[in-house]
DNA sequence: TATGAAAACATCCAACG
DNA sequence: CGTTGGATGTTTTCATA
């Protein structure tokens, strides 16, 4: 189902603010606050809206340490056991099974070197992961689509 | 100003949903609606709340291919130098420089396959680049912090 | 099938304790 | 920080094109 030009403009709408009010996003579309509603309602439904979050500026948050985990995982695991497994931690900004070596690329954010080094032990004690790879991040480049100041 | 463990149950409950009332964010975190909504403002004041937005599946705005490459790069390459080099790539999501074997660690979305390709073929061609390593994306199991696929 | 108007309902938020 | 109450936003219902 494509969308058309008026979802399109919601969506953008929602993606720069997403607290804004229904209302305020039907005057600007040119739609009432029930319609407005109504295809955002829609837009869930269809799966292509899947939810709102908000933006954090990581350090701000006193997240200063970023790494990467690569996860080995044991036969027979499945990416929801996975995805259970580490949506119990608040410091999985962002996980994905890959291809290559590793089966998961699991993205990090601690307050510091301990706070990574106990994540990453507790991690690795999972019942699902067999080992562990993890590299720091050193200085973040660029980080578009997503959160965080202009670096 | 530190923020305290309240703050960042607060700030998780909004990256699991934005939309959540203060009243039931307060719920669970064990406090009133307007004590949340302190929070919260005080938490933009500072700048580690830097907005709320949407979470659309890429597939509707037409990326559909996710992958990290891997960069080894020529000695005396600074940091800066990738920077530049990829700020020019819409394509590049997020770039870092990281620990171990390799120099950086590049996210890319791409359209499809095809268009992932390419982009990995003017990155590897660049001057700063000695050679690549890259993984493609099975599935995006969590995504917290930003915007993507479905928690 | 999609819309707007209006009513019922829920939430927000400034003021106060 | 919690409570309150008027203002504001949301969601359902309903009539219309």
């Amino acid at each position: 189902m494509p969308l058309n030009d008026l979802d399109e403009r919601i969506v953008h709408a929602l993606a720069e603010d997403a607290r804004r009010t229904y209302a305020d996003i039907g005057a600007e579309v040119g739609l009432s606050a029930p319609a407005v509603k109504r295809r955002v309602d829609r837009l869930r439904e269809q799966g292509a809206i899947t939810g709102f979050t908000v933006r954090v500026d990581p350090a701000a948050l006193g997240w200063r340490t970023e790494g990467f985990i690569e996860m080995y995982c044991r036969s027979h695991t499945t990416p929801g056991d996975i995805r259970r497994g580490l949506s119990r931690y608040p410091e999985v900004a962002s996980a994905s099974t890959v291809t290559g070596d590793a089966d998961a690329l699991v993205q990090i954010l601690a307050a510091d070197m301990h706070h990574f080094e106990q994540v990453l032990e507790r991690i690795a004690g999972e019942p699902f992961v067999e080992r562990t790879r993890s590299v720091l991040v050193l200085s973040p480049l660029l980080r578009r689509y997503t959160s965080g100041p202009p670096l």
